[in-house]
DNA sequence: TAAATTCTACGAATTTTTTCGTTGACAAGT
DNA sequence: ACTTGTCAACGAAAAAATTCGTAGAATTTA
C-alpha cells in the first residue's frame, strides 16, 4: 500500500531528523547515541527507525560501505514550513497571528530576538 | 496504566476539540455532523474518540440527559500554547524567530494581519 | 587466523490510534 | 402499546508507531 506524500515525519522519527540536520549525515550508531543523550533507546530501535525512514524516503542512505550513512531526503527549511503550515491549519484555523502570539507567550523570547523578528516582518511588508 | 499527563491530543482530537472550540458543547451527532463535512467518518468512530477523549480528560462530559453532552477540559489558549511550544523545541530547537519565519511563508499573510502582528510584537517588548 | 566486536537484516511483540459492527437502552411518533 | 429511530456502551479489529531480540555478515583486534 502507498504510503501518503505528506507523510508528516512522527515525533520519533522528528527527533532523528533534527539530529541529522544538526549534525550532518551519520551512521545509525552516531544518531543513537545523539539519541540518548535525552532519552534512553536501543540501537536496533533506531536502526529500525531509521530503516523505516529510508523506506518512506525522509532519509537517504549510502550503503556502499559497511556502516551506512544516512542524511535527511528533505531540508530543514521544507520540513519545518510543512510542519507549522499544518498546524496552523489544525489548530489555529489559519491564524497566522494566533499563532505568533502563543508561540511568543510559549516560551520567553529575548528582547534581541524580537526585535530579529520585527525586522524580518518588515521584509515581509517589502513585497 | 497511566496515561502521560502532557498527552498531545492526536490528529483526530485535535479536529474535535476544534469544533467544540468553535461551536461550544454538542453532542457526539454534532460534532460527526462537523467532522463529516470534510471526510467521512462513521458515528461510532466519532463516539468512541469522544469516549476516548474523556477517559483521557481532554473533554469533559455532561451525561445527565439521555444525550450526553461534551465539551473540551482545556482552553483553546492553552493548548495552542502546548502544541505550539512542542513544536518550537522539537522541530525549531527552540528559535521562535524560525518559527515564525516558516509560518509566514508557509500561508499568504494580509498586509493587515502583518500589521497587527507587528503591533502584538511592539506589546510584547513593552514588558 | 581466531576471538571479539560492530553492524545490518529480519521478524516479531507491544503500544497507541483509528475504525466500526452489534447490542440493548431510551425516546418519539402513531 | 407498538413501531421506528437515536443513542451510548462494548468489544474487537485494523492500522500505525515504537520497541527490541536474535542471527548472521563484515570488520577489527589480539
Amino acid at each position: 500500500m502507498a504510503r501518503r506524500k505528506t507523510a508528516r515525519p512522527t515525533d520519533r522519527e522528528l527527533t532523528i531528523l533534527r539530529i541529522l540536520w544538526d549534525n550532518g549525515p551519520s551512521t545509525v550508531r552516531q544518531v543513537n547515541e545523539a539519541m540518548n543523550q535525552d532519552e534512553n533507546t536501543g540501537y536496533t530501535t533506531t536502526l529500525k527507525l531509521m530503516q523505516i525512514m529510508a523506506e518512506k524516503r525522509l532519509l537517504l542512505r549510502d550503503d556502499s560501505q559497511f556502516k551506512h550513512i544516512y542524511r535527511p531526503a528533505l531540508t530543514e527549511e521544507k520540513a519545518q514550513k510543512q510542519l507549522v503550515g499544518e498546524l496552523l491549519e489544525k489548530a489555529f484555523s489559519g491564524s497566522a497571528e494566533k499563532l505568533v502570539m502563543r508561540a511568543l507567550s510559549a516560551k520567553k523570547v529575548s528582547a534581541k530576538e524580537l526585535a530579529s523578528i520585527k525586522k524580518m516582518l518588515d521584509d515581509f511588508e517589502g513585497e
